[in-house]
DNA sequence: TCTGGGGTCCTAGGACCC
DNA sequence: TCTGGGGTCCTAGGACCC
């Protein structure tokens, strides 16, 4: 058995360009909410040194001297797009686990041509969605990932390890590049004179438990071609759900305040149904910039657990509001506003007790209807009234791209 | 003036139980 | 002066990932 990593290049800068032809050979930027951070960058942008995460208003010089194009993130364009790419891919695998929005383990039987295979997938994904991707595979999750690595990097998009050149590739691989090495790891064992991949897999077992814990030697096992990391094919339901945002300007009083926070309340209860679960505790929490050191600062959460478990948003409205209050202060330059659910279980799974009121009981059936209407009709179509109507306070989101793929007002034009 | 958001897992330590 | 052993659950903090 093989695992196959694809990749996409550059995903949310590519997702602009399948749409925008002019954007095809011009650097590309993706901001963060709030159109703060670069977050997506083409290789144009990245070949000027223009960091991932760098803010937009301290780079504006060097962005403008490449006369980059900035643009606010489109999750709905990237997430459509990701569904296409997915799609696309699922033929290629006999099993299949979408890891991220733009990435796919690809579980594959063993077979005698994995270059022309790779290039198959490059190929028909990119003839289908126009999405460009690489190739990673070998015999682990964390092999397959490096092997991308090396594809991205090395060899046009599409490289495998294999029993042969396993040692050579790991020799000459820094060992930041391994999938869960992290910045604080690679520090510690450069410092520990360990420098390629080879030489941490060449280390003792119980020397890599001790320093890297459990989840390291895993890793540590993949690298010598021993799979320990499953495809998981029906990721789990969420343990945790956290919806928050930046505001689109300073907030100071508390009705904005409270109408963000019932906001991502009735957000994350709409996540929640989504999966089919309930939570018992919520979190919800306030701060000022940070940035903004001659401010005072200010930051705060308050947790509840929940008598009931429930996914109700008015409950879970009332109770991350309840929060609010024990932790907000005026005279603060409020930045930022969030609620975080916990606790969470699947919803037949729900202990009533005698002192459960009745509309609690019934009000599945109520938010069956709101989601079926805010699906149908659009987001927001209905909601609650502490959520506001003006919403002065909403993330900026100044350069957002046209929703190509899920509107029909925006579906592109084709002069032929 | 302007600095993202949403997740996971592991460990250690405290509270509590029998 | 003496002061068990084993277990669970929860939380906070660290590290990592996309």
């Amino acid at each position: 058995m093989q695992y196959a990593l694809v990749d996409c290049n550059n995903f949310y800068a590519s997702c602009e360009r399948v749409f925008d032809p002019k954007l095809r050979h011009v650097p590309v930027c993706i901001l963060s909410n709030n159109d703060g951070c670069i977050i997506a960058r083409s290789a144009e942008v990245k070949a000027a040194g223009i960091p991932m995460g760098a803010p937009v208003f301290k780079w504006r010089k060097q962005l403008k001297a490449i006369n980059a194009r900035l643009y606010s993130s489109n999750y709905t364009l990237y997430g459509d797009m990701s569904a296409r790419v997915m799609n696309t891919l699922r033929p290629f695998a006999d099993n299949m686990e979408v890891y991220s929005i733009d990435e796919a383990f690809l579980q594959i039987r063993e077979r005698s041509d994995y270059a022309a295979y790779g290039e198959a997938i490059k190929q028909t994904v990119y003839q289908y969605t126009g999405m460009p991707v690489s190739v990673g595979i070998a015999s682990t999750k964390t092999l397959a990932k490096l092997a991308n690595f090396i594809a991205k990097k090395y060899k046009d998009g599409n490289f495998q390890i294999t029993e042969s050149n396993r040692e050579a590739v790991l020799k000459y691989i820094p060992v930041g590049e391994v999938w869960g090495i992290g910045r604080r790891t690679n520090e510690k064992l450069n410092h520990w004179g360990l420098k390629s991949v080879y030489d941490l897999v060449c280390q003792p077992d119980n020397w890599i438990k001790k320093e890297l814990t459990v989840v390291g030697l895993k890793m540590v096992h993949e690298l010598r071609g021993k799979p320990c990391f499953d495809l998981q094919e029906h990721p789990d339901a969420r343990k945790n759900i956290i919806c928050s945002r930046s505001f689109g300007r300073i907030v100071t009083d508390k009705i904005s305040v409270r109408e963000a926070i019932a906001h991502h309340a009735a957000r994350a209860a709409e996540k929640l149904r989504e999966q089919d679960s309930v939570a018992t505790g919520i979190t919800s929490y306030i701060r000022t910039n940070r940035f903004r050191q001659q401010d005072p600062q200010y930051g705060q959460s308050h947790y509840q657990s929940l008598e009931v478990a429930t996914s109700n948003t008015a409950a879970l409205i009332e109770a991350a509001l309840f929060n609010l209050e024990q932790i907000f202060c005026s005279g603060y330059n409020y930045a930022k506003a969030g609620i975080a659910l916990s606790g969470i279980r699947p919803s037949d799974q729900v202990q009533y007790n005698l002192f459960t009121p009745e509309q609690e009981l019934k009000s599945g059936d109520l938010m069956k209807v709101l989601d079926a209407i805010n699906h149908q009709h659009g987001n927001h179509t209905l909601q609650f009234g502490a959520m506001g109507l003006k919403k002065p306070w909403l993330t900026k989101s100044d350069f957002k791209s046209p929703n190509y793929t899920t509107k029909w007002a925006d579906l592109p034009l084709v002069k032929a």
